[in-house]
DNA sequence: CCAACCCCCTGAACGC
DNA sequence: TGCGTTCAGGGGGTTG
């Protein structure tokens, strides 16, 4: 599932292969595009260039040479593969844009829940990129922004991680691996953490994704050999995916719950409840 | 404003 | 062996 690291290496990879390339042809096989009509997608995309990738959360953004912005939401399993013309496309390719150097850029997506939008120069951005909370690396992500807008939330603080609106970026994977780190239980309640709690996290938050984008870093042969299905990180996550294995820190087996829907894996020794009495 | 729930979609894992 | 059921999960939408 890609998370900002993912997206962030698939922007750092493609966008090189992308920037300049005209888009001679876009086929649309299944309904991925949000807004606006595929009909016009199709007619407004094609003839146009390449300019820069950004990301922004877990939204990729390709400005065209005329100023439109198409922006792609991976979701759960959507890809981005660059592949020469003549190679088959993988079974659940949704667009195609033919490019003038003999390559197709691909989105497959087993699941389908990724989704295109494309907005003119000056239109508004629904796609709710534009709803996100600061990036992790933003200065603006402090412990007292955080508690301003978490500290009376009776949700639980792993909830709070997978906002957007919060911070953007963040997903199953490193929300346990950020509060692994900050030694707090993924279900304390948000209204339970101190000021020092919210600060230790809003540092974490931006060290570990910091962390786990640059471990992602992977070859764009090595990308594509793997279908983009190689996610780097695996070897370095601390709990997720390890659930009934030892703690790395302290040995003690890790346990899996819910949270929010979400399942996830912690330390029952070493995440805790903030140490003072509850705020307030 | 917020919480709780549904929905989308497919393949893997599981149960009989 | 094979078929039906359950589950996972990002985020938008709806309902209460």
């Amino acid at each position: 599932m890609p998370e900002l690291p993912e997206v962030e290496t698939v922007r750092r990879l493609l966008e090189p292969c992308l920037r300049g390339r005209l888009i001679e042809k876009v086929t649309v096989l299944r309904q991925v595009i949000a807004h606006p009509g595929a009909e016009e997608f199709i007619r407004r995309v094609t003839g146009r260039r390449f300019d820069i990738m950004k990301r922004r959360g877990k939204f990729l953004g390709f400005l065209l040479d005329d100023g439109q912005k198409m922006v792609l939401h991976l979701r759960m399993t959507g890809c981005l593969l660059i592949e020469p013309a003549g190679v088959p496309a993988e079974k659940h390719t949704h667009v195609v844009f033919s490019l003038d150097d003999g390559r197709e850029l691909r989105f497959s997506d087993m699941r389908r829940f990724g989704r295109f939008w494309l907005f003119a120069p000056g239109e508004a951005d629904s796609s709710g990129a534009e709803k996100l909370g600061p990036e992790p690396s933003d200065p603006a992500l402090t412990g007292d922004y955080l508690r301003a807008k978490c500290g009376k939330s009776s949700r639980a603080v792993k909830e709070c991680l997978l906002d957007q609106s919060v911070v953007a970026g963040i997903g199953n994977i490193y929300s346990d691996e950020i509060l692994f780190a900050a030694r707090l239980m993924p279900s304390c309640p948000a209204s339970r953490l101190t000021r020092r709690s919210w600060q230790q996290l809003a540092r974490l938050i931006g060290e570990r994704i910091s962390y786990f984008t640059e471990k992602n870093k992977i070859s764009l042969e090595d990308y594509l050999r793997s279908k983009g299905g190689d996610y780097r990180n695996t070897p370095y996550l601390q709990v997720y995916g390890h659930a009934g294995q030892p703690c790395p820190v302290c040995g003690t087996q890790l346990r899996r719950t819910v949270i929010g829907g979400r399942s996830s894996v912690y330390c029952p020794h070493c995440q805790k409840l903030p140490r003072t009495k509850k705020t307030q």
